[in-house]
DNA sequence: TAGGCCATCTGGTCCT
DNA sequence: AGGACCAGATGGCCTA
């Protein structure tokens, strides 16, 4: 198979351009693509030429005219012409024509050079995902985000930037998180938890689902969200726990984090060992556009489920991390469900408005 | 092994 | 007419 790719000239160019096609990606995925294009560019277009439907071969007969002296047409329903009418309709539209070697040859081309035409628009687009994974709040290079997660975090990333702009406040540590993490599974939740230097471990406990505490006043309207906290079925965090007057506890987040946070700087979160009170409980997807949406999309989305501590983190405060720490409290970050540091990516070099974030969070 | 994710092929449709 | 776009199908890889 790879000896008539590379003695195939019109190949030979697209496997050479996307064999580098993605520059973050590593070198294992590299030479997978490289490996899945030679592949397809050769085995796989060619076993699959054998099953081209017929649709396609009469398309392929509309094209060449050049063959049409040879095979004019065939009538293989009602070749006798005379009788057609009797059992069945007279077929209509163009007739067919017989596949000669090289109108298949030429189809084999044009299907060729439609199969490069769609992978390099699909690199293109991964291209585009990859600069977009590097622009959401977290990026690892060993735990790359997929792309339904790239897209949802995009998605929640600029409301939350949004409501930030929109209302002007510093926004509640939870709040923000929640928001970024809205629809997100829970190993997407975990990195960016990880990202973002919270504890996923502390962000719900039965401890603070069971003395329902007191939520944070954030700035995003939480309340908007309109799905449940999946701990509010279950026994850690049962429906009704504490105060109902808040509206996120009407919607299910379920426990308290002001009791800790609301005290900024609160020197128990300095311990690595931190079990204290917890913050809120959410499930479910972003609401802005999701209200009243039956889209398969949502309904995947909804059987996500957030349960993470939005507590501060304790590294030096990169543009993701939004300098919580410094009018927060801080805590130690537990490991084992966050990626190494050293694979995250916090994007100093990003645009301004993360400086417009931190300056928020610095107040 | 099932499920998630992905890349690719493929045929249809729309647009330029 | 050719290319872009889209969605379905397929099969591979990986992980819990």
């Amino acid at each position: 198979m790879l000896t008539r790719l590379f003695s195939d000239p019109s190949l030979l160019p697209d496997v050479q351009k996307y064999s580098g096609w993605a520059d973050s990606e590593d070198e294992d995925s590299k030479t997978k693509h490289e490996d899945r294009d030679n592949q397809d560019d050769t085995a796989g277009s060619e076993l699959r030429e054998d099953s081209r439907t017929q649709s396609e071969h009469a398309e392929d007969d509309d094209e060449d005219d050049d063959d049409d002296d040879e095979v004019e047409e065939e009538e293989e329903d009602d070749g006798d012409g005379e009788d057609t009418e009797g059992d069945r309709p007279k077929k209509r539209g163009p007739k067919k024509r017989k596949m000669t070697p090289a109108r298949v040859e030429r189809s084999k081309v044009r299907r060729v050079k439609a199969n490069t035409r769609e992978r390099t628009r699909m690199h293109d687009l991964n291209s585009a995902l990859d600069n977009l994974r590097k622009v959401v709040p977290c990026y690892s290079k060993t735990q790359k985000l997929s792309k339904i997660e790239t897209l949802r975090l995009a998605k929640n990333y600029i409301w939350a930037l949004s409501e930030i702009l929109r209302s002007g406040k510093r926004p509640d540590l939870v709040a923000y998180v929640q928001t970024l993490c809205k629809g997100l599974s829970q190993p997407t939740t975990n990195l960016v938890a990880g990202c973002l230097q919270l504890n996923s471990r502390n962000f719900l406990t039965e401890q603070q689902c069971q003395d329902g505490g007191r939520y944070s006043s954030g700035s995003f309207p939480m309340h908007s969200y309109p799905y449940q906290c999946a701990r509010l079925s279950s026994p850690h965090c049962p429906p009704g726990s504490g105060s109902n007057s808040h509206p996120l506890r009407t919607h299910g987040y379920c426990s308290a984090y002001e009791s800790v946070y609301a005290g900024s700087g609160s020197p128990e979160y300095n311990s690595p060992e931190y079990e204290g009170p917890q913050s809120p409980c959410a499930n479910g997807n972003f609401s802005l556009k999701h209200q009243g949406s039956a889209s398969p999309e949502h309904e995947k989305g909804y059987h996500y489920s957030m349960h993470y501590s939005g507590l501060p983190g304790s590294r030096p405060t990169g543009p993701h991390n939004l300098g919580f720490g410094s009018s927060g409290p801080r805590t130690a970050i537990h490991s084992e469900n966050v990626p190494p540091y050293h694979d995250m990516h916090l994007h100093h070099e990003r645009a301004p408005v993360y400086d417009e974030l931190n300056a928020f969070f610095h107040n």
